[in-house]
DNA sequence: ATGGGGGCCTGCCGGC
DNA sequence: TGCCGGCAGGCCCCCA
């Protein structure tokens, strides 16, 4: 589901809930999600106060004052449904809970987050903050596109003499964190080159060009809320409208959307995931 | 060392 | 109405 524009949505809608806020009580209803859950994870939870939501990648980040850091992954389904009434002007009662409801955090301020996630794919997991660019998950991560070290000299180094196709590679995370299927297809789109081309053989002025490319697609879809496919909603409910301004991701048949071009978009399948391109603007 | 594919899960949709 | 295949935003891990 969520890439780096619904997982920053998500913390955005979050922060003003939980962000200072004490956990009053945390309900575990399984022992696992991708990985079995930490040890005593409602126990190291409860009672403690997050002082800080950050994302890396397509992590949250939740900073306690117990020195420990919650580590959030939405994988492909999870969804971080806010229920109650953080600001205490109104008695809400909480919806009935759903199937799927994995995880439930009660904040001192009255308001309940809970973690919901059909496929389970995703993951949580506590860790020291002190350490936590260690942690097996985030210590491999390469930069985070939206920030500086992610530049067009660590593009093309990163991609030189690469055989995998471009696609392949924009969503390797070591090579840039954050991509998924969508703005990996929508980024080669705009940077007009085929999904299917080997890194190595694209010129480095090409390469350069997607560093712009991939940090306007993303902040587009971060200004538009993230894309709502089928179950991505925002922290408060509202659906994303970023899915609206794909160019081909999603658009099988559909017309080429460049002025002029008449091709309608395709479709293959690489390493077992969907790619969207036009085979007349990409090569 | 690199890169490709399997597998983890559930839900939904279209076709028959 | 029901069943089945295909598909879905991620990513670890194994194998060649």
């Amino acid at each position: 589901m969520p890439e780096l524009p619904e997982v920053e949505t998500v913390r955005t809608g979050l922060a003003p809930v939980m962000e200072g806020q004490v956990i009053t009580r945390t309900l575990v209803n399984r022992p696992d999600l991708r990985w079995p859950f930490p040890d005593n994870m409602a126990a190291r939870l409860s009672g403690a106060r997050i002082e800080r939501l950050r994302r890396r990648s397509k992590y949250i980040l939740a900073d306690l004052d117990r020195g420990e850091t919650l580590l959030i992954h939405l994988g492909m389904s999870g969804r971080m449904l806010v229920s109650g009434d953080p600001l205490g002007r109104f008695v809400h009662d909480h919806p009935a809970p759903e199937k799927h409801d994995h995880v439930v955090f009660d904040m001192e301020n009255g308001a309940r987050v809970t973690f919901n996630d059909p496929r389970r794919f995703g993951a949580m997991d506590l860790m020291a903050t002190a350490t936590a660019d260690m942690h097996k998950l985030l210590a491999v991560l390469g930069p985070e596109p939206l920030g500086n070290g992610f530049s067009e000299s660590h593009l093309t180094g990163a991609l030189r003499g690469r055989s995998m196709p471009i696609k392949s590679a924009l969503l390797d995370q070591k090579i840039v964190a954050g991509l998924g299927n969508i703005y990996v297809c929508e980024a080669l789109f705009r940077g007009g080159i085929h999904p299917a081309r080997r890194a190595s053989r694209i010129a480095e002025k090409r390469i350069a060009a997607l560093v712009p490319i991939i940090r306007d697609v993303l902040g587009e879809a971060i200004t538009a809320g993230g894309s709502s496919l089928r179950d991505f909603r925002q922290a408060d409910g509202e659906l994303g409208y970023f899915q609206h301004s794909f160019d081909v991701y999603g658009r099988e048949g559909a017309p080429c959307k460049t002025p002029g071009c008449s091709e309608t978009v395709r479709r293959i399948v690489q390493s077992g995931r969907s790619s969207f391109y036009c085979r007349r603007c990409q090569r």
